[in-house]
DNA sequence: GTCTATACGAAGATAGAC
DNA sequence: GTCTATCTTCGTATAGAC
């Protein structure tokens, strides 16, 4: 369901890398990075699949673009956060921050990381397993020193309870509205009790 | 990773099937269904290609017998669920009873299934999106008539914060012990709101 | 039940004309 | 920038011997 079988309509320029990342990314949300093929991605679009190879030098390099314009959103919270003082509360505040911060795009982003894991996971270096958002690197600096690895643990998962609210949405269909809204009240609960832990 | 290079070890008539399956499970995990190759599954148990089709009819009878797997175990709780006369706090007490029983292997279950997003889809038929567990039929069973979407939306999102401790362990090397307990702290605090709206 | 050998299509990628 | 043609490797799957 990504539209375009003819080469209809006429792209101005290097508008066609960008149409190539955005029906790429439909594609690789339905069927994976590995279940879609170059051949897929470029019938969507309405060219060959040597045109494709001007616009990016593989496959990869599809899925590494996206994923850095994912890096770069999260990227601009996180600096946020580094310039808060520590206080009481600031693990919600930066997830409210987060929150009101989603649209569309990011819940397609979202949805996009939640359906590769695995190429994530490859392209991610595997190092030291890295973050599913990035967003995980927010609770060492929002954190107090002295909190445990499962108060660690819960103030991560108050960043994927967008996630959990897609995943939770099948046959339903929501709006993003309607996700933000129940992953905010989720997260809300999550970050206030450990809250109450760490300062009772 | 998933050991076993050279045909050494015996295995005892359909024990190899089992092998198999394991093999699979972990590597599919790992790489995804898609990419994890017939060869990939066959060099780690120690076989040859066309052995393995003794076994299995094609790929995708291998991942549909993972899944099969994990239906029977939700499907257990689901009619302890029908089985229940509604009253307060059922969501809540669903959930707990959910949470004692996850060990090593439903947790290896669900990162399964985390890993594989769009084979899951397809394979369960794509007919009205289908659920992420099978859990998420629970919450119809669970929670009153009258509750709305955003409710029941939450509601399901208890079932996911064992997904949500998983995504956000990266790094970690947590227990199950540990994810079980996180996510059993996340679940709790989300379906105490929900029963707290629902009768104040 | 497991092996060797092989068919065959699909996939990623490149060469070179226009 | 896009096309046609082509190369090569890989992947699923089958045939048939042991």
């Amino acid at each position: 369901m990504v539209r375009n079988e003819s080469g209809t309509d006429r792209r101005s320029g290097s508008e066609t890398r960008a149409e190539i990342r955005r029906v790429a990314l439909a594609l690789f949300t339905e069927r994976g990075f590995e279940g879609t093929s170059i051949r897929d991605i470029v019938e969507a679009v309405g060219m060959q699949k040597s045109s494709l190879y001007y616009h990016f030098e593989n496959k990869d390099a599809i899925i590494l673009s996206l994923l850095d314009e994912r890096r770069a959103e999260s990227e601009k919270l996180i600096a946020w956060a580094r310039r808060q003082e520590p206080r009481p509360g600031l693990l919600a505040e930066v997830a409210m921050r987060w929150l009101d911060s989603i649209g569309d795009d990011q819940i397609a982003g979202i949805r996009f990381a939640d359906a590769n894991r695995p190429a994530m996971r490859r392209l991610s270096g595997g190092l030291a397993e890295q973050q599913p958002h990035g967003l995980d690197a927010l609770v060492d600096i929002v954190l107090p020193e002295d909190a445990t690895d499962d108060q660690k643990l819960r103030a991560r998962m108050v960043f994927h309870q967008v996630q959990a609210a897609i995943d939770s949405s099948g046959g339903m269909n929501a709006t993003t509205e309607t996700l933000v809204h129940a992953a905010r009240t989720a997260a809300t609960v999550i970050a206030d009790a450990i809250a109450h832990e760490v300062q009772p």
